[in-house]
RNA sequence: GCGGGGGUGGCUGAGCCAGGCCAAAGGCGGCGGACUUAAGAUCCGCUCUCGUAGGAGUUCAUGGGUUCGAAUCCCAUCCCCCGCACCA
């Protein structure tokens, strides 16, 4: 497979001790052999027999756009943990396929052809649409093709994704239609689905529903629902719009802008007074609508219409500050809790020449006083007064109204209690009883509803955009039943992080009735109604299920995947009177794989398309073919931003590895942080993880150069201790693994490692045979371990040592043979002796006057007496308990005698003792100190260019300090 | 407001679940050295304060508490980020 330009290099330069590192020319030989040899295709006959296959998805793309560096890490974590299942043996499937349904790309093809400079500009310069490409994305499933195969397919084909490509569709594909079709039939036989009213977007002057995208101004708008309190006036009814439903018994008059157009409309065979602006909207949202005679305002002003709750009768005021266009152009005023209303009260009673113009007697005004209806803490008995008062609030054009009345709002909801005249209401908190309330008096009449934005919102087209009730089909997410079975399968699978299971069943409680279709765009239609298509995020909950048989029903004609095919396909045989032998035969793929083992996907998914995920899992699915797993990923940002391809505030991913190599690329997103958390993609953290590859391929270049004994040679207690470390690693590696903690795992086979190998180098003659075999047991061992991570650098290099690539070799096992505590230790006591050392030279060469022994001719080394380490023997076995080591020790005459100096001794003994591992306190105690040391006075001596002598304690030494067990006596000594 | 996450040394970012080996990994930046004609790359050392011997002092948002011992556990407070829908 190797390109010639290889063979040529090497033997045009036959000095150069091996090849660089290019991570360009050899990722594309490993991409063309993957391709060549289809080596992800996975299928149910690959196996060996008793094996339990591994099937992992990602959310599959939409494409209504270009991919870039954050898609890649979705896509590559998934793909880490598929090679590191590969390497355990396991056969694995990993498929994926193309959103394409909804709105988004029909919208972007809109803006396309409608020549739309923000957008040319995203396809041009952020994506690099090339100028006479640009006329084949002029239709929805052009454009998608567009992106698919030049955007998203090359991408994960150039990070080395191991995906089976055989398996590929898009949701606008006739036979997912179909799928989807025996899904949404199914769902509606169990009862699942129902017909109802629901609010959209829609459009004024376009007359038809809109989306998001859609939209110019108001974006963020909300749906609000007003409660319409149904006063009366004779027998019309003059509905008046609240947030605040409770409020209705503190009512002491209402306001109507006088100079607006108002009219007299029979609704609903009712005549009721609204604003000429509200007509359209009452009528959008399913009443019936005539407008009997238009008026002005002014015409109802200074009458009185009767609260529908308590029967009284209260003034109408005029006000300019009512606004026509929102709701019903009528509003209630409660002074007495709206600061707003409170001030508007006190301007029209100090206004008496306005009211008479209207026709109204000032004392009447005058007479008009707020009514308290709730308490709440911390605001006297009328709160609005001393909200406005405490602000200093005279006027209502002072902005400080707003936030006070915001506050008394925000206050009042959560902790306002309702007094007694609400009766069965009373004593109640507002946010407890709101809903309860307003849905009492709606069912006995007295209240209406009607649905508003919190803001203007304006169409493309430049139409007002207003809020529609329309005839749909939900989902019955808020059925009990279902949502049981929901919970079940959280409480059943694998959730992580693990913090993340509480907020599914969050999820499962707080969701309600989903409208599961919409007026246009791409995917499938609802069965029985063509108008209808069935919308993205409720076409894409069990298509996990279609990945396994995806390909094999390319044989199968369109017309033949009805009801009854997917019915014996998914559940058996027996489901239907006579199954179809095609889909028994799939049956047996679709058998095979199910269930997901994990799905990764992003942590905003969870309270939507993850939690439909599983209810529909639960539902259409047996209890073993529900989700195992679901592991979830953070967000990605840019240099410390939210990436943003309208701004051009993107990586695309085949710049990122025309720059760095795939494997840099991949390594950065997987080392950076852990699946689940945030993580920042910086150049300059990019350019160094390239670097630390290119050192370790260099390192590994040259350990495969030089080659290695075949034969395993007697081995040094270095390399012992180096294979030790390695097993360990080994350890921390497969049970991070195993947790999807691709950041630990790449951590501790990476850089931790490296560290062991810095001391290991520095400790000892790596030219040795046996440290050669040993480092070349090490790199194998620590290439398999990379692979999942690096697969074209790990591969190349396993390949070039052992003629087989990494992802072909098994996944490492701690081979207990090189497991040596004891080896450890003694190591751990050499390392710890050097930076004690270091430590004095260090301390000697910052003082001010030169110190001689900062340079020193000798170390003087002493190793505590024999007396010393049997104290510290009965400290290990009495646990670290001063005490009671105290009394045993003091058993002993000769050490009695010493009193204070062992006392000192077991302080320092206990203090070591505590807070470590037992089993390193064993090995410790376990070790012939003097020996460990003195096998390392070569190295010390060459470490710090000195001698060193190694002495016991009470020899005949003239030792200035005191040396205590695992902590030698260090003199250093300077010739004059 | 509700739900979730978080505040660590110049920056970034581990540690916290299972308290002690934590003055606290790694990376970046900075300083010094080796190599080099030089630069880059690479390698080595240093990078809270004080200190002429492996030490001491003060730190992990703030304030309390538990403990022989707290970055880690508990309580309170302040601040930051994300989601709250019918949209992928």
């Amino acid at each position: 497979m190797r390109k010639p330009g290889i063979g040529v290099n090497l033997c045009a330069h036959p000095d150069d001790t091996g090849m660089e590192y290019d991570p360009q020319e050899l990722e594309e030989r490993w991409r063309e052999r993957w391709a060549e040899t289809g080596r992800y295709e996975a299928d149910p006959a690959d196996a060996a027999s008793d094996d339990d296959p591994t099937f992992i998805t990602v959310p599959y793309p939409y494409p209504s756009g270009g991919m870039h560096i954050g898609h890649a890490r979705t896509y590559t974590v998934p793909d880490v943990y598929a090679r590191y299942r590969r390497q355990q043996g396991d056969n694995v499937l990993f498929p994926i396929a193309w959103h394409v349904t909804g709105t988004p790309i029909i919208g972007a093809v809109e803006r396309l052809k409608k020549g739309e400079e923000k957008q040319l500009s995203v396809l041009r310069d952020t994506y690099d649409v090339p100028e006479d490409t640009l006329t084949d994305l002029e239709t929805p499933m052009g454009f998608a093709r567009y992106f698919i195969e030049q955007h998203y397919k090359q991408g994960m084909q150039s990070l080395g994704l191991s995906v089976d490509w055989r398996r590929e569709f898009t949701t606008n594909d006739e036979r997912y239609s179909k799928f989807i079709t025996w899904q949404y039939e199914t769902l509606r036989d169990r009862g699942l689905l129902e017909k109802g009213l629901h609010p959209v977007k829609y459009c004024t002057n376009e007359k038809q529903p809109v989306t998001t995208h859609d939209i110019l101004e108001g974006e963020e708008a909300e749906f609000q629902e007003y409660t319409l309190v149904r006063f009366g006036h004779g027998d019309t009814v003059v509905p008046m719009a609240t947030l605040r439903p409770e409020t209705v018994r503190g009512v002491t008059n209402a306001y109507i802008a006088p100079d607006a157009d108002y009219v007299y409309a029979d609704v609903d065979g009712e005549q009721w007074f609204v604003s000429a602006a509200a007509v359209e909207k009452l009528q959008l949202q399913a009443h019936d609508v005539t407008v009997e005679r238009r008026v002005s305002g002014a015409e109802l002003v200074g009458e009185r219409v009767t609260n529908p709750i308590t029967g009284d009768d209260v003034l109408v005021l005029p006000a300019d500050f009512v606004d026509p266009e929102n709701a019903t152009g009528v509003v209630m005023s409660v002074p007495a809790h709206s600061p707003d209303d409170y001030v508007a009260l006190q301007e029209a009673k100090a206004d008496d020449a306005r009211m008479a113009e209207y026709g109204i007697d000032p004392a009447d005004v005058d007479a008009i006083e707020p009514v308290p209806i709730l308490s709440v803490e911390g605001y006297g008995e009328v709160p609005a007064q001393s909200a406005v008062e405490e602000a200093g609030i005279t006027d209502s054009a002072d902005p400080a109204l707003e936030k006070a009345t915001k506050d008394l709002y925000n206050k009042e909801f959560h902790a306002g209690r309702l007094n007694d005249d609400y009766g069965e209401f009373a004593g109640e908190l507002v946010e407890d009883v709101r809903t309860r309330f307003r849905d009492a008096h709606r069912d006995e009449g007295a209240f209406g509803t009607m649905q508003e934005f919190s803001e203007d919102v304006v169409c493309r087209c430049g139409g007002d955009v207003v809020v529609a009730e329309q005839d749909t089909w939900f989902l019955r997410y808020n059925d009990e039943a279902w949502k049981q079975k929901a919970h079940r399968v959280v409480s059943e699978m694998d959730a992580i992080p693990e913090n993340t299971r509480g907020e599914y069943d969050h999820t499962i409680d707080w969701l309600n009735e989903w409208p599961c279709i919409r007026n246009y765009g791409l995917g499938t239609r609802l069965p029985w109604d063509d108008d209808f298509v069935i919308e993205p995020l409720s076409d894409s909950t069990v298509y996990m299920a279609y990945y396994t048989i995806a390909h094999r029903l390319q044989d199968v004609p369109v017309d033949e995947l009805d009801r009854e095919f997917f019915d014996a396909l998914f559940y058996g045989a027996d489901a239907v009177d006579d199954a179809p032998d095609r889909a028994l035969e799939l049956r047996e793929e679709w058998d095979y794989w199910y269930p997901v083992d994990y799905r990764f996907s992003a942590n905003d998914l969870i309270s939507n398309h993850l939690t439909f995920y599983l209810f529909h899992h639960a539902e259409l699915f047996d209890r073993p073919q529900w989700p195992q797993g679901i592991v979830i990923m953070g967000m990605g940002l840019l240099e410390g931003e939210k990436m943003s391809s309208s701004k051009g505030h993107v990586v695309l991913p085949g710049k990122a590895i025309e720059e760095y190599g795939a494997d840099t690329v991949r390594f950065f997103l997987l080392n950076s942080a852990e699946p689940w958390q945030d993580y920042d993609w910086r150049d300059d953290q990019v350019a160094s993880v390239k670097n630390q590859l290119e050192r370790f391929w260099n390192r590994a270049d040259e350990r495969i150069e030089a080659g290695a004994p075949d034969e395993r040679p007697e081995l040094e207690q270095e390399d012992r201790w180096l294979l030790s470390k390695l097993q360990q690693t080994v350890r921390d590696v497969t049970e991070a693994m195993e947790a999807s903690e691709t950041r630990s795992a790449s951590q501790a086979a990476f850089y931790n490692f490296e560290e062991q190998l810095r001391w290991y180098r520095r400790r000892t003659e790596t030219e040795r045979p046996a440290a050669r075999w040993t480092l070349q047991h090490v790199l194998e061992t620590r290439l398999r371990l990379l692979a999942p991570f690096v697969p074209f650098l790990t591969n190349e290099l396993h390949e070039r040592l052992t003629g087989t690539p990494a992802e072909d070799a098994p996944w490492p096992d701690v081979d207990e043979e090189f497991e040596d505590d004891a080896v450890e230790a003694s190591e751990a006591q050499i390392e710890r002796l050097t930076e004690d050392i270091k430590g004095i030279q260090q301390s000697l060469a910052n003082a001010e006057e030169d110190v001689p022994e900062a340079d020193p001719d000798r170390i003087r080394i002493t190793v505590a007496a024999d007396w010393k380490r049997d104290v510290f023997h009965t400290v290990v076995e009495e646990g670290g308990n001063q005490g009671a080591v105290m009394g045993t020790v003091m058993q002993d005459p000769d050490l009695r005698e010493r009193g204070n100096a062992v006392n000192d001794l077991v302080g320092e003994l206990v203090d070591f003792v505590r807070g470590r591992e037992e089993s390193e306190v064993a090995a410790l105690s376990e070790l012939d100190e003097f020996a460990a040391y003195e096998a390392a006075t070569a190295f010390l001596s060459r470490e710090f260019d000195a001698d060193v002598v190694l002495q016991l304690e009470g020899e005949d030494t003239d030792a200035t300090k005191h040396a205590i067990p695992l902590r030698p006596a260090i003199e250093l000594e300077a010739d004059e």
